[in-house]
DNA sequence: AATACCATCTTGTCAATGGCAAGATAAGAT
DNA sequence: ATCTTATCTTGCCATTGACAAGATGGTATT
């Protein structure tokens, strides 16, 4: 698969990134161990830390990443609310690690520049499908207001069934069941 | 306060889940450290392990008392659904180290019988909040499908919340943007 | 082509941590 | 008074993150 045969690895960077992804959906982001990460990749104890400095540094560019696949995915998802919901939950879903390391900033440099603009970027798409919700019945929607509640539904359902917090009754089907949640507030 | 002098520290199961709040508080709970726990109480390093077995344990321990506190609290918040939801957000802030543990099942024993009584109860007190949902207009209000969408919103907004996700436009009063968002399912 | 330069990766080391084993101490039970 | 048990300590080992110094190989300059 990957030409790595020489002293230099070639792309080690990514590997070790890969390596990540699948490490923390094995073990979740707070068992993640450079050191185990350098041996999925075939390399010496210290490599990683020539790429990202520390861990800290890795777990930064993996939300970048995160927050980039994010805000191509709502895109994809058209201009529905609804639509740009059910692929909020199902991105949570396929890119689990991703997610669990997007959202708990003190694992890595949330200030970083570039975190900020990949997470305005997607921000930015949750907000466009809020403005094209009808107006509540009777009161004049506020936009800020009704994003709001929005990206909590979506996101509150998307952390408790990756937390295995949700009864069985709610199936095995995570967009499914996220289209019955969302329908709650936008029907 | 605390009569510790002698070899027999007196009540350090106590003492050591205080300090992991303390200290999940400062620095969250992926940087826990049960020697550090065990410096806050003045003991030995391995004194935590005869109280809790390993890191685990703790948190399990620690996950119990959270979701008691969690089902007095919305007991405590009364019958209505809105003042539940706040109630339920409120505790997020308040009591974050619990909350962020509870929800984070692969840093404890989730499938301990404690754990999952106490869940139970709590949760058990957010769904008795729900039935008393007026239907929605024109549908039969399913109350599976209300609960879960009103777990969802407030569990969502207080995870953002404590992620400081949110923008600096929400304010800085979590009961008051959480009645906002809240209401906008519930009106 | 020879040299200098620099990104990449390795080896070696240190302090901190989790966990285990064995022992010391205190408190209560018989 | 002795036995038993719970509680806490000391000592130890493997693993980890981080740092320093060195080895390797590609690239640019002359």
């Amino acid at each position: 698969m990957t030409p790595t045969r020489g002293y230099h690895h070639g792309d080690l960077r990514r590997a070790l990134l890969d390596a990540a992804v699948e490490a923390i959906g094995e073990s979740g982001p707070a068992a993640l161990s450079l050191r185990d990460l350098a041996r999925r990749a075939g390399v010496s104890h210290a490599a990683p830390a020539h790429h990202f400095g520390d861990k800290a540094g890795l777990l930064t560019a993996l939300a970048v990443q995160g927050f980039d696949l994010l805000a191509w995915t709502l895109r994809d998802a058209g201009d529905d609310l609804l639509a740009a919901g059910v692929a909020y939950v199902d991105f949570a879903v396929r890119h689990r690690a991703h997610f669990e390391v997007m959202f708990r900033p003190e694992l890595y440099r949330a200030h970083d520049p570039e975190v900020r603009a990949a997470s305005d970027r997607a921000g930015g798409m949750l907000r466009d499908r809020v403005a094209g919700l009808p107006a509540r019945d009777g009161g004049a929607g506020d936009p800020g207001r009704d994003a709001l509640a929005a990206w909590s539904i979506v996101h509150g359902f998307a952390t408790l069934w990756l937390a295995g917090a949700l009864p069985p009754r709610v199936g095995d089907d995570p967009r499914e069941a996220a289209r019955h949640v969302i329908s709650r507030l936008v029907e």
